[in-house]
DNA sequence: GAGTAGGTACTCGGATACAACATGTCCGAGTGCTTAGGG
DNA sequence: CCCTAAGCACTCGGACATGTTGTATCCGAGTACCTACTC
């Protein structure tokens, strides 16, 4: 019961990008190294959030990621929906139609299984804080890192 | 971000251990066909729930599981935890601090990490969802399956 | 009939095997910019 | 000076290797109950 760590890569990356929006795109070579991340396999995680919409690649010698949207438009449940895919975290499977449990059951089961009801309610509270928040909030946050993060890429690239 | 079978396999077992209370202690061997689950992995994922105090366990050839709280007085929250770990859905490995990001930061990391409060306050959210229902909330879901569940019991052992 | 020894059915804990998935690495193809060479 | 071709730096997608974790099975030890046997 634990998210892999592209999404803490990933939602650092596009704070990142949002602060770094006018220095244009930034290559992976350069995100890597900004965060002391392995290039190749971030490089992956960042393809799955480019095929989700959320960022834009440009090839060619002066390209790199950006974001494809406002940072206001990005939602945390964007993000972690695209590198962790649109799985539940609680997959009902029925169970109580299988063995001695499931025999003569009538239309009881129509209804649907309470236990998942009530594991679906948690789950759409979670969801609904994450949708609350996006990558704008998460870069007003911390005005300091903004400005040092645009002096520190200058100085990288210079 | 996925949590186990055994997640769902324990809540179904807790309800129906609540509603076969008045049978004592029901055999694994028991509990695995009612369900038509493996019998020795669900044996593995009971033991945590009765070493976290959920459940009792009673050896003896009239001994297995029962519950050793009140149906009120377990949570959701506590199920998952038990099975689960104590684990946090988004551990933070604070990689703000890491490679060129983490130079020359002075006294800005000393406030917790933006990213890391908003995953959490979505994780809280989740929690309290869980913590908020109990066995009894599930048991009194499905009046009808109680009955059925005792009357199939006590034909199964008969 | 009372006490004791053995058998049985269950739990418990550890050891092990297998499968699925997350993590990490590598390579070939495509693309646009840059530069060198030729007219 | 202009046009073209080659080289370069990057992304993209797939293939592959590795490590970790979830799933599943098996075995030996311990325990309580039941039965049978002995005195």
């Amino acid at each position: 019961m634990q998210m892999g760590e592209g999404v803490e890569w990933g939602l650092h990356c596009c704070v990142t990008l949002g602060w770094l929006a006018d220095e244009g795109p930034v290559p992976i070579r350069r995100l890597a190294q900004w965060f002391d991340l392995p290039q190749e396999y971030l490089k992956k995680r960042l393809q799955a959030l480019t095929r989700a919409g959320l960022l834009a690649s440009t090839p060619g010698v002066k390209g790199g990621f950006s974001l494809a949207r406002a940072p206001r438009d990005i939602t945390l449940m964007d993000v972690v929906t695209a590198l962790e895919g649109p799985v539940e975290p609680f997959p009902c499977t029925e169970i109580r139609r299988r063995g001695v449990s499931g025999e003569g059951a009538g239309r009881e089961f129509d209804r649907p299984c309470g236990i998942a009801a009530a594991m679906r309610r948690a789950e759409l509270a979670w969801r609904r804080e994450l949708a609350a928040r996006t990558v704008a909030d998460l870069m007003d946050h911390s005005p300091g890192s903004a400005e040092r993060t645009r002096r520190g890429y200058r100085r990288l690239i210079g």
